[in-house]
DNA sequence: AGTGAATTGGCG
DNA sequence: GCCAATTCACTT
């Protein structure tokens, strides 16, 4: 037979070197090495062992000289055909290496991991020059007279911080050897369950002193009460038998042998959202409008053939039922799905909900799972034991075979795009995947983001409207109470007057109220006291951002976070020429210390990220909420999505505008849909409620169309602007980031960043189109003792351009100036 | 010349 | 990312 190669991708490459590698296969590995296995091999001059996935297996290679293979990780675990072809695509969509794709679908647990062990060189003819250390003695000592090889860690924690070092010499020395230990794929646990052999009507006799034929008589009370139990209760586990008979293993060891019981085991499966107890599901009642667009979307999803949707349903009108009716159409066809939920919208009601409808096919998977539980729902989902899968962004990764449909809910949200490598959207693993499995992409949305409602009015999308609100909610009386003319509002209290007057009340009639407050003030800029107008960049229109000048307090320019132009603070309002111009950001803190004041006898609960800093805390103050032990619930983001709280008739939203003025072309797209969201948790079901809008802009666009729930008018005022500034849909980003500890090489190679991209783009690359912004500072230049710049670079993202971007990276990482790093960001979630 | 520290080039 | 070969800066 000829000698086999494979050709790998290594996992823990940086991206320059990230190619093909050709490796011979050795003969007795021949039958377990296929495209998408893993394997551990020798890399680099000094053959580290190294884990690689496997991407081709061929009988001939064009290199002159092969490592062979060391050893296949694990039979059972390989990457789909499909997975496989999606990490090619992400490496090429988001300039990732093969290995960090890998990472992101494969659970760490499950990959395994490499870890270092030490032995002492048995061969002591090696040439043992160079630097003697006295201290090495006692590690290479304390090796000698070890027999297994010893970890890093291991010796780290007898030895302390010098470890590292003494290994290193030693190793220098060949006095010890290094070596790689693969560890262990299968995390599966056991359960032991116990059972009896003979019928209860013998083991009551046995018990009970009488000897049967051919059964010799139990000897010890401990075996009696092991086998009482038994005929009591049935199969029992291990733990609850030891307990229940109050015994020890040996004792059931023993009876194990007289063959009197016997045990199974059985592989665990970690399952943190059993569907215990559930009610079952009331069945789906849809209206007619419900009904068309499930009916159309079972339809595509029959096709078999890539096709993508947008549900665009207003708040409350029962997006998530036609869902369900899909899954539900799917599962009957032999298909599974995949359900994509922002984080803080997978909550225990959102997670139970699923569970109701499909029972035990379901598998969550979140950031919260522990190893084994993110394990045994990757093994559910990989064996087609859950058939719907729900989870947040990297769930849309799940190694489901066959899925009908992968469904985004809550479209619009920047949490889909991953900002850590691979810095990929769910959106476009998502229409990659179904383009691939011949499956429905569905997007839904109360406020889909502007690139998805383009792409639905182009008609890549197919466009499905759910105008009506389910069952009898009405939309709450929206109130926009004008800041600019609010006595209190002067005082720079966030509350203003009418919203203070019904939060008292509200309460005092025994009903509860939320309020929102955008974001923790650290981005501050600058309006107008009369007009409430911000200071924007006169190049992009994106809010500017005010920096005081280093070293001072006082001093400070402004600055647009999107392309870098500097103004000095204006003396005047570039719109009304009024000069009293102020600066603005508050943070939740504030506002909670202002509301005790103003608000004596309510009772307020305060939720973000500095109060909620687990899950649990989360859903515990949720359901704190819920049951009415406090009258306001006070917080950002997160209370905005994905629960109903029947009790709440008031919602009030704290500074609009700070979102209207955000350092991103989005800030409008956000405000839309944050305040729609936030108007939409008022009365959902129970009396009509009311929506308190504050604001210092009450007759800007986006504020009047949000009040008014105008979605279309809303989209049809930003595409405008976006067209004409040139922002997505109508180009793409690229953010470049070169951070480095070293201020002034860092500049250096930024210069060298900007000499070599117009030497692509005047050679090569000619034909790609861009406008490029910076260097500048990025937005917080200093982080983590590292400083920061960035360029903006607005393109159009095809094969050409991916190349140029793919030819910069590779170029920065080989011999770019040393100490700086390069990342490149494609469309990301925020500026 | 000799030493250790910083830089560079390559990995199949 | 990691290693070793190479260059570099500086002592002896």
């Amino acid at each position: 037979m000829a000698e086999m190669y494979a050709g790998v991708y290594l996992l823990n490459v940086p991206y320059a070197i990230d190619h093909v590698y050709d490796y011979s296969i050795p003969r007795y590995l021949c039958d377990m090495i296929h495209r998408g296995c893993f394997v551990t091999l020798p890399f680099g001059n000094a053959n580290r062992s190294s884990l690689a996935i496997v991407t081709e297996v061929r009988d001939h290679s064009d290199q002159p000289r092969h490592k062979p293979i060391f050893s296949v990780c694990s039979e059972r675990l390989t990457l789909s055909e499909q997975l496989l072809g999606l990490c090619f695509f992400m490496k090429e969509q988001t300039l990732c290496t093969i290995g960090e794709a890998v990472r992101a679908m494969v659970p760490a647990a499950v990959l395994g991991h490499m870890t270092e062990v030490y032995t002492a060189n048995a061969d002591l003819t090696a040439p043992a020059a160079d630097t003697y250390h006295p201290e090495d003695d006692d590690v290479l000592a304390y090796l000698r007279a070890g027999t297994v090889p010893v970890t890093t860690a291991a010796l780290r924690r007898k030895f302390g911080s010098r470890t590292d070092e003494s290994l290193l010499r030693l190793r220098r020395r060949h006095l010890i050897l290094r070596d790689a230990r693969y560890d262990g794929v299968d995390r599966t646990t056991y359960t032991t369950y116990y059972s009896l052999t003979l019928s209860r009507e013998q083991v009551t006799l046995l018990a009970a002193g009488t000897s049967l034929p051919g059964v010799a008589p139990l000897r010890t009370a401990k075996q009696r009460a092991v086998l009482k139990c038994l005929a009591e209760q049935g199969e029992m586990t291990d733990r609850a038998l030891l307990a229940a008979a109050d015994c020890t293993d040996a004792v059931l060891s023993r009876l194990a042998e007289r063959g009197l019981i016997v045990s199974r085991k059985q592989a665990d499966i970690r399952r943190p959202y059993a569907p215990a107890d559930l009610p079952p599901p009331p069945p789906l009642f849809l209206n007619e409008q419900q009904q068309d667009a499930v009916s159309e979307l079972c339809a595509m999803a029959d096709e078999n053939a890539p096709r993508a949707a947008l549900l665009y349903g207003v708040t409350g009108s029962g997006k998530t039922s036609v869902m369900m009716a899909l899954i539900t159409h799917l599962l009957a066809r032999g298909k599974g799905a995949i359900v994509l939920l922002p984080e803080i919208a997978l909550t225990p009601q959102s997670i139970a909900l699923f569970c109701a409808r499909f029972g035990e096919t379901v598998a969550v998977i979140h950031s919260a799972l522990s190893a084994g539980e993110r394990y045994d729902a990757y093994r559910r989902i990989r064996e087609g034991e859950a058939r719907v899968v729900l989870g947040t962004r990297s769930a849309v990764f799940a190694p489901m075979q066959n899925p009908g449909a992968i469904i985004i809910d809550e479209e619009q949200e920047h949490t889909y795009k991953s900002d850590s490598d691979p810095k990929y959207h769910a959106r476009d693993i998502a229409r990659y995947r179904c383009a691939e499995e011949n499956a429905l992409m569905l997007l839904a949305s109360a406020t889909p983001s502007l690139e998805s409602y383009y792409k639905a009015t182009q008609g890549s999308y197919k466009l499905l409207k759910l105008t009506r609100r389910y069952g009898k909610a009405e939309l709450p009386q929206v109130v926009i109470a004008d800041m600019r003319r609010d006595a209190a509002g002067i005082g720079d209290s966030p509350m203003g007057t009418l919203l203070c007057e019904e939060l008292t009340q509200n309460a005092a009639d025994g009903n509860q109220s939320i309020l929102f407050l955008n974001r923790r003030g650290y981005h501050h800029y600058v309006a107008c006291r009369k007009c409430g107008v911000a200071i924007s960049c006169p190049n992009c229109s994106v809010a500017m951002t005010y920096h005081t000048k280093r070293g001072s307090y006082t001093e400070g320019d402004m600055v647009c976070h999107f392309c870098g132009t500097r103004r000095p603070l204006p003396a005047a309002c570039p719109e009304c020429g009024h000069e009293h111009l102020t600066r603005q950001g508050y943070g939740t803190q504030r506002v909670e210390e202002e509301l005790t004041h103003l608000l004596p006898s309510s009772r307020i609960l305060r939720m973000d990220t500095d109060t909620t800093t687990t899950k649990s805390s989360y859903d515990e103050m949720l359901t704190s909420f819920r049951a009415g032990e406090s009258d306001i619930l006070l917080g950002t983001q997160m209370v905005t999505k994905g629960h109903d709280f029947p009790r709440v008739t008031l919602v009030g939203v704290l500074m609009a505008d700070s979102s209207l003025y955000l350092d991103d072309y989005r800030a409008g797209e956000r405000t839309f849909s944050m305040l729609t969201q936030v108007i939409g948790r008022a009365g959902r079901q129970a009396a009509r409620g009311k929506a308190i809008i504050q604001t210092n802009n009450p007759d800007h666009d986006i504020i009047r169309l949000a009040c008014a729930q105008d979605y279309e008018g809303f989209f049809n005022r930003e595409i405008r602007l976006r067209r004409m500034l040139v922002f997505p849909p109508f180009c793409d980003i690229a953010l470049l980031t070169l951070s480095g500890k070293d201020e002034k090489e860092l500049f250096l190679a930024a210069g060298k960043l900007r000499d070599e991209l117009s030497r692509l783009l005047g050679g090569e690359y000619a034909d790609v189109q861009v406008q490029i912004f910076g260097p500048f500072e990025a937005p917080v230049y200093r982080v983590d003792r590292k400083y920061r710049l960035r360029m903006v670079i607005k393109c159009r993202l095809n094969k050409r351009s991916r190349a140029m971007f793919a030819s910069l990276l590779t170029s920065f990482g080989a011999s770019g100036a040393s100490g700086t790093l390069l990342s490149i960001d494609f469309n990301p979630s925020s500026l």
